[in-house]
DNA sequence: CCAATACAATACAAACTTGTAAGGATTTAG
DNA sequence: CTAAATCCTTACAAGTTTGTATTGTATTGG
């Protein structure tokens, strides 16, 4: 599982402003002192958070970032997401497809299946925790985990039992 | 969810080679012509597999590649750590400390246990998967991923039930 | 107005990933 | 023995990621 700097770092940002109290804001400089950054690589990705619409900024010698919405309402996989930028992410399928212009497995691939299931978890998992999650205690945060991870499996059975 | 060229590809042709019969080989030629890649490239990750312990190699004119242990025995984690090589991945908290050489939210992070349970999630889905299962059907594959994912969950409801 | 503060945009260099190229080493058929 | 087939090794080029540097633009306090 590779989680890029650009998933972490931008995740731990987001993550500082959720702490933020109604009509507070963190500057740039404060982001990177308390997360051991540099000032221009925070604003970087910070900016990408902007354009996907979960971060608002305000210049000037009181600006700063906050989020653009409650906590709540920003799910961990719109964060990563959100950092990735505009570029659409290929599926598994056309994104390697050797030197053809179509997979050479098509149709019936059985590893298709295998990333599906794998994606669909992560999906799920990212989807259902949300930024609020992530300002508890380490151990309520973890717990938080643990239950969302069961929940998802109630979601698997019952896709299997349909199938079957 | 970020799958590297090298995971995908390799785990393709590590699928190939899982359904081939006692004692036949298929060789680089082969394996490339039938997954649209270049000889070079499938030579090239083939070898990470050969020092991991995976996959055997026989050279000369009826040579050619083949699993070191039944299919069944080799986890699909198996072989993605395998394609790595031997370079050790750093844990999110050490891999990602900004220019501090420990990371500034030591101790008592919250997203330490969101990346911990989603990363025990996906090793243990890809620890209980084998290159056996990949050699079905792409329903039959599917079927088995969903069992798995539920498998999983349960583990999760215990874990859960345990600490509360 | 003006200067300080802060975000915004672009360029750039180092490191890693991806895939190719070329030649070397080993086995086997004849 | 020799030649063909095959794996093995190293070098390298193009693209992406990572992080820095520089310059520009907007806001606010005095």
């Amino acid at each position: 599982m590779n989680v890029s700097a650009l998933e972490e770092y931008g995740l731990r940002c987001a993550a500082r402003l959720a702490q933020l109290k109604d009509g507070e804001t963190l500057s740039a400089s404060e982001i990177a002192e308390s997360e051991g950054l540099s000032v221009e690589y925070v604003s970087k990705f910070m900016l990408h958070l902007k354009r996907a619409g979960l971060v608002k900024t305000l210049r000037g010698i009181h600006g700063g970032f906050s989020l653009a919405k409650p906590p709540s309402e920003i799910s961990i996989k719109a964060v990563l997401d959100g950092l990735k930028g505009p570029r659409e992410s290929a599926s598994f399928c056309d994104g390697f497809s050797g030197r053809q212009s179509v997979c050479a497995r098509r149709p019936g691939c059985s590893i298709r299946p295998f990333w599906g299931v794998l994606e669909k978890m992560f999906d799920g998992f990212t989807s259902r925790l949300s930024l609020e999650d992530l300002i508890s205690s380490e151990s309520e945060t973890y717990l938080r985990a643990q239950q969302v991870a069961h929940e998802l499996c109630l979601e698997a059975q019952a896709e299997v039992e349909f199938k079957t």
